[in-house]
RNA sequence: CCAGAUGGUCGGAUGGCCGCUGGUUCGCUUUGCCUUCGGGCGGGCGGACGAGAGGAAAGUCCGGGCUCCACGGAAACACGGUGCCGGGUAACGCCCGGCGAAGGUGACUUCAGGGACAGUGCCACAGAAAGCAAACCGCCUGCCUUUUGCAGGUAAGGGUGAAAGGGUGCGGUAAGAGCGCACCGCUGCUCUGGUAACAGGGCAGGCACGGUAAACCCCACCGGGAGCAAGACCAAAUAGGGAUGGCAUUGGGCCCGUUUCCGGGCUGCCAUCCGGGUCGGUCGCGCGAGGCGGCUGGCAACAGUCGUCCUAGAGGAAUGGUCAUCCGAAGGGGCCUUCGGGCCCUGGGACAGAACCCGGCUUACAGACCAUCUGGCUAU
């Protein structure tokens, strides 16, 4: 496969929508939603995860949220590249805190987000209860 | 030095690590397309190089370019907009220069600033009276026996009002009044200056003609509508359509000739192609009323000319994320002081993200700097 530190994004409204029907996990300072992509017909293998990004206008004005999608999108970078599952989708949405919130701050929400979608019924989300 | 006015410029800096978008170029690759079999185009991956938000990108309030629709030309009506004069401009409701009015000691600022002899309406409350003249109090004259009162004159005084039929002064008078005179204002005619708005003057008239057009209205000028989700192209799927070929045309259904017989038309299935145009994709989409600098003309807006530069192009929407160092006004605290201030700590980085593109307007905005001018203080 290719060496590219990139993901593919998410951009149409469809996968926005289907994704909104999945699992869906709350930290302080973003939310995330996963769900399985759509496989074509005859595909083995599952393709790379995909991930998009939202922010509404809770979050502020149009630079508040361009910048709070540009936070979450550098924290996918880091996070997401090694430890998301391929053949899954994933949405992450912006919320007030994203901009306030420390970057390692940010990361750590990010992480244990990830584990707790991806194991729901795991002993980590009785320990660590969101909110 | 302090306070202020006007115009303009900028609107965090540097570096490390990791990314994004599109461009040029190189290498590897290719179940795609074309091929004269050399290759070319397109796609994927990687490397290098240089580029990548604003003064308002915002509000979407005006003016244009561009696109589609409508329309024979022109005009009129309706509707909407603009409204002192001259100039600038592709155009404007914008800009510049002037005029008038209002404010400020001043630099300067502000302005819905055409028409009230075309017509209609309105002018509340108060007040005697609100557009046509009018006598509430008062003043004066006469009558009457005095008070009460009656008749008449009077717009100078009081009172009301946003506004009371010119203002001030002198004369005049019973008291008054443009009744007379002077000055100011007004109206008409006229002269001078100015392209004009307008300004200044002369003569005449005793003064008549109130305000309101961000009330209807009148006049002059301007305006066809919708917008890049415009619009053009490629094109899975689906509904319905067409052409050709094959099968069926035994039969069924419907319609027509009144019915039967007989005849005609429509209706079926499959394949290919055309056409259609949804999801999706490509273009529109970055050389332009372009930026910067000089010179010339102009008070200026601006125009002309010469040189030079090419400078974002996304699409759930790139133009960044993160870390470090530096810089940063007012305010608060401390120390020093030659009372001008200096140093240290704290504090503290605004408004805001291109979405087809230009010219404006409006609104938001931490802070920094420059130029010109005004008033005041001090010194020479």
């Amino acid at each position: 496969m290719s060496l590219s530190r990139s993901f593919p994004r998410l951009r149409k409204r469809a996968d926005f929508l289907r994704v909104a029907r999945g699992r869906k996990v709350a930290r302080p300072g973003l939310v995330l939603q996963m769900a399985p992509q759509e496989r074509a017909d005859g595909q083995l293998e599952p393709s790379k995860a995909r991930v998009g990004f939202t922010a509404s206008r809770k979050v502020g004005n149009a630079v508040a949220r361009t910048r709070a999608k540009r936070r979450l999108r550098a924290a996918a970078q880091e996070i997401l590249m090694t430890k998301a599952r391929p053949g899954y989708d994933y949405v992450l949405i912006a919320r007030q805190a994203t901009l306030t919130r420390s970057f390692p701050e940010l990361l750590d929400d990010l992480e244990k987000a990830l584990q707790m979608i991806s194991n729901p019924r795991s002993p980590n989300r009785r320990r660590e209860p969101t909110q």
